[in-house]
DNA sequence: CTGAAAGCGCTTACAG
DNA sequence: CTGAAAGCGCTTACAG
């Protein structure tokens, strides 16, 4: 169906060869041959067949980047600032999305290598740290967010977390809270123990120490039902802190349906800040994960990686940040709906 | 560095062509040379090179889906449903996108017919309407959103926002609400314009012909801009039609912030169901818009299709449903917040 | 600056 | 049930 580089040779009237090299811009071609088989390309609209390229170049244009959920809003600046980066420098992205699914999982790693991806960055722990020696072993480099040591073949990139928690912590105890609550992430997750140990930690230092301390999963739902726990605890807590926001959107909105006010009764922070966080209302102060930084890194250290001579990793990290929002207060807030009222009457009377 | 096929033919004492045939599940094989093939495919580690599959193959096992922005939420759940249904087919996606960017634009196509995907899926109407025939020419089958019509290859899914727009009207005049105002998406946008239309008949054969009817573009800021037109018009509408979600809580905002109250001085709706869109409050009532069937009817229209003889294209819809949500309402929180507040006070008191 | 030829790693009629 | 051989559409030393 669609033409060859052999056809457009015969127009051009040159040799395949020639085609070939006048595509991949290669210099020593004169310019009236260029101009023939340029003219010619357009004539049949050719494209060349990648797979018949990557096949004789030996090697793909191709880096994989694996997550967990393609749904998942956390991945989709991530999935951006890499695919940009990819893009920028020539090279294709093969997404690829475990769903938590261990059959996908395997397909995965199969199709990484299938595919001879150059480098992938696996930015989910769905992926055990064991399929990282099965890909570099095959001479794919690898960037992972997960804690590994950095090797041949082998970079990390992680969230720096602390920075973030400190400035929260601080913001907090300057506010003048004394009681403070925890609702972490799920207990088997290894980037929501690490914060919840840094919180716990930060808090007690600074002299609020946090009771309770629940968990929760990632999710909506969670954060609701984690809510009541702390609100049957004997102090109530001023403020809680949650392990992302979507915790703390569940939080509180079951806060607000059991009547305590937030922030006036108790303030609510968040992790992540998720897309579409800052349309929270009551506003939701939140730590900041650069998510396309985050991307981007990553695909700077698998290029960077893969051009070195001994091919060694490197560990690089990135840095969160606090990230303060208000509502509008309700003194503010009475005093504009008056004037709305009165404008609204005098509407009806004209 | 990777092994090739006559690695695991020679360990396996068997051709070439056999271990293809047995990693092919060909039938006519004995189960012992199956067997041994298998072990070596397994002592090698060994992984079929795709890219000389689909060379031989001739066509690829890739499917496109080429979406607008990938960091839009209104895309996620699309790109599940599609890759989900392709994967359960063994086939692959390649997930292309424009970010509105002329350059991009051009190189997915190109990118498209390189990697001679056997079909794709447009939903975005940033790829004009003539590049439909480029591809059908070259034999790959397409499916978009946009309304043209069913042809040989091209097949049609839509979305049908009637019904979700009239079960909306309904609604909302059996609340006995009797000024209403639009604010409609770009202008420019067809679907937008649609809607738009749609929205005003409706209304208008209701009895509740809207005024003001504004646009703005489908983000939140827009949103926001819009409802200062609204509320310096002569009659203020007591509920306002969104042409999205985003715009709708831009308005919720805006409003709160002007001190009306959301839903009792005015009632929002919104368009779209995004993720999330649950988790507002004052709660967002809106039209559901079923993204990730869309995704899956549009892989599924374009395998449908392929198998065809003649690959004539059909014409799909999936319909929106209103989706209703209720706010707590004030009466109720004041009861809880009472209750709270004698609970916070024996706490502290204790 | 250009061409003839080998080779990339598979698949699949064709023959047996 | 299995093998030898041709071919998929490119690229790239090698030679000129």
């Amino acid at each position: 169906m669609a033409h060859t580089m052999n056809e457009v040779a015969k127009l051009a009237k040159v040799s395949p060869a020639t085609v070939s090299r006048v595509l991949s811009k290669s210099p020593y071609i004169s310019a009236d041959t260029a101009n023939r088989v340029m003219a010619a390309v357009e004539k049949l609209n050719y494209h060349r067949n990648v797979h018949a390229r990557r096949l004789a170049i030996g090697k793909s244009d191709l880096f994989g980047l694996v997550i967990s959920e393609i749904a998942n809003p956390f991945f989709a600046e991530i999935i951006r600032g890499f695919q940009a980066a990819a893009w920028d420098r020539g090279f294709d992205v093969l997404l690829l999305n475990t769903e938590y699914d261990d059959k996908r999982t395997e397909a995965v790693v199969q199709k990484l290598v299938e595919n001879s991806v150059r480098g992938v960055a696996i930015i989910t722990s769905s992926l055990q740290d064991s399929v990282i020696s099965t890909l570099t072993n095959k001479g794919i480099g690898v960037v992972t967010c997960n804690p590994v040591p950095a090797d041949r073949l082998v970079s990390t990139v992680t969230i720096d977390y602390k920075r973030g928690l400190v400035q929260a912590i601080e913001h907090v105890a300057s506010l003048g809270h004394r009681r403070a609550a925890v609702i972490a992430g799920p207990q088997t997750n290894r980037t929501a123990s690490t914060i919840k140990q840094a919180l716990v930690e930060g808090l007690r230092q600074r002299g609020l120490d946090p009771d309770p301390v629940t968990h929760s999963d990632y999710h909506f739902d969670a954060g609701a039902s984690a809510v009541q726990a702390i609100l049957s605890a004997k102090h109530a807590p001023t403020v809680i802190f949650c392990g992302s926001d979507l915790i703390a959107m569940g939080a509180i909105i079951a806060l607000e349906e059991a009547g305590i006010d937030v922030p006036k009764d108790v303030s609510i922070l968040g992790i992540d800040d998720i897309p579409f966080s800052f349309l929270v209302r009551p506003a939701l102060t939140t730590i900041r994960v650069p998510r396309e930084q985050l991307g981007e890194t990553a695909f700077a250290a698998l290029d960077k990686m893969l051009k070195l001579k001994r091919q060694r990793g490197a560990e690089y990290v990135v840095e969160t940040e606090l990230v303060v929002r208000k509502s509008t207060s309700p003194e503010r807030k009475f005093a504009l709906r008056q004037k709305a009222t009165l404008l609204a009457q005098h509407d009806v009377e004209t």
